[in-house]
DNA sequence: CCGCCATGATTTAAATTCTTTTCATAATTT
DNA sequence: AAATTATGAAAAGAATTTAAATCATGGCGG
């Protein structure tokens, strides 16, 4: 695990001295990366060794290490975001994206419900006919992408962005099926309702949203994907880079599931694929 | 810039000692984060005071300052990459496309070139009308993408993965209108064929995709995407998640150019659409 | 209710380890 | 051969850690 969630989990069990030092770190830890543990020990107002047992006690080896394991986390993660990037100037722009996507795929494992995900995927692997569920630029994206992924694993899948579409199908799915759907808001009504019908019939439901939103709570397994609210709303891309990492994570182990041997297997399919590159199977691998 | 870079530019203006430590850190960093001065300089056959020199000529204040730098950058970046996860339970698959997809980050903004994604954004913002192509599950997503993103600034574009209809619009189109493509194996013949329709006509051509391609040869701009091949073959969705950045950077280069003022203006009808979000502006903002 | 003891937190001081500077020597270039 | 550069040894200087001592706090018996 990293350091900032040891730190904030162990906070409340850290001493008076140590709750300063953690506070000092975690509101500045550029100063705090740079800093001799002398000059932390003085900015807490604590003496050294206090500072190295406060890192003793959060796992690391010493001082310099914990400063290693700060600089590994801060790099992403922890980092201020503005919202707006630092100009308009190309290279700006560029590092400003980048940083961010990079920010919401570290946000997105730190928060990310491991054992929900691998039920879904065990619901995946044994369906009969897979749902998938997305409206709106982004989500109907997201849909698609489950059909592209899972269909190569030989399972039968259908994606669908059209909310009358969506709700017949609901109505038809049987309880050996899967609908999963997915909405970055949480709030889309439409796919509420196509979930309470699914579940009236007994059909397994799967969720890709922001928890604690009427979405996730229609759904019987909620893959939530949380990111903090300036992500979404000025630059939806960040966020969806997240959902696609699900997407990917999910497909894996369904792909897992399905053929145990599939490492292997997989790997010689397309290393043959590549070899072949410039003859007509170039499809298969999806350019 | 990063240390790894500076490193590997520095190289050639290094003494000989010098080198033996810079490629000790580079393939190593793991010790090189965690060694102590005489560690280092024990492996690489040279004295302490030698390792001093070298950080120094690296632009960092002391050997301290050059541990936290290469800690900062090896979160991410030159890490070692496993071509599969280290176990197939589901946290270690989680991980390992996480940092893939970082990865992939790191390295799409490490050598992208963004002169070139400026002359395509100024392209863009002064078409009359814009062709995206794209092939296959990948770059037809690209493609789509594209047109989702530019479509709002009040662009006017299409998308099409359809081999014979980029070849009829490529034959249709106006010298004051742009054709972007793109591909991620840098293959796709007929793409070739349609920019080369294009370039006949005048008509302005960009590429994402691999330099050094076919089709990367044909187009008039192209956008390098440069990833190490085992990105590519055994999961396609890391690649993907870099050229998304790069379209995500092309979109609000556009949009920076169309409007000046964008920025303002943009999050202002933003929160509006947040405020409202369960009304029925919620399709815009796409879910 | 008070005071003593025990526990744990914290600091001071000492020792150790690590890093850097200085200076001398070797290698290389001009 | 002289000058420049690179390197290492030794020493000086920091920084870090260990160990011992002090302080505070809370519990328990008188």
């Amino acid at each position: 695990m990293d350091i900032f969630t040891t730190m904030q989990e162990e906070r409340g069990r850290l001493s008076q001295s140590e709750i300063r030092i953690a506070d000092i770190v975690l509101n500045d830890f550029e100063f705090a990366v740079n800093a001799s543990i002398i000059e932390l020990a003085g900015k807490a107002d604590v003496s050294p060794p206090t500072v190295t047992r406060f890192c003793r006690r959060l796992g690391c080896e010493s001082f310099s290490d914990f400063k290693v394991q700060l600089a590994r986390t801060a790099y992403v993660g922890m980092r201020y975001l503005k919202p707006e990037p630092k100009s308009i100037a190309p290279a700006d722009v560029a590092q400003d994206i980048i940083t961010k996507a990079q920010n919401a795929l570290f946000l997105l494992h730190r928060g990310l419900d491991v054992a929900a995900i691998e039920r879904a995927a065990n619901r995946l692997a044994g369906a009969e006919m897979i749902y998938a569920f997305g409206s709106g630029g982004n989500s109907s994206m997201i849909a698609t992408e489950l059909q592209n992924r899972l269909f190569r694993l030989g399972l039968r899948i259908t994606a669908s962005s059209d909310h009358s579409m969506q709700l017949m199908m609901a109505a038809a799915a049987k309880p050996t099926d899967v609908l999963i759907g997915s909405s970055f808001s949480g709030r889309n009504a439409e796919l509420v309702r196509a979930f309470a019908l699914a579940r009236e019939a007994k059909v397994p439901t799967i969720a890709l949203t922001q928890s604690e939103s009427p979405v996730a709570h229609a759904a019987e397994i909620t893959l939530p994907v949380d990111l903090p609210e300036g992500d979404n709303i000025y630059r939806p891309t960040s966020t969806r880079i997240a959902y696609l990492a699900v997407v990917d994570i999910l497909a894996s182990l369904v792909a897992y599931r399905i053929q145990p041997q599939a490492t292997v297997t997989l790997r010689r399919i397309k290393q043959q694929l590549v070899t072949h590159r410039d003859g007509d199977d170039r499809q298969l691998l999806g350019d």
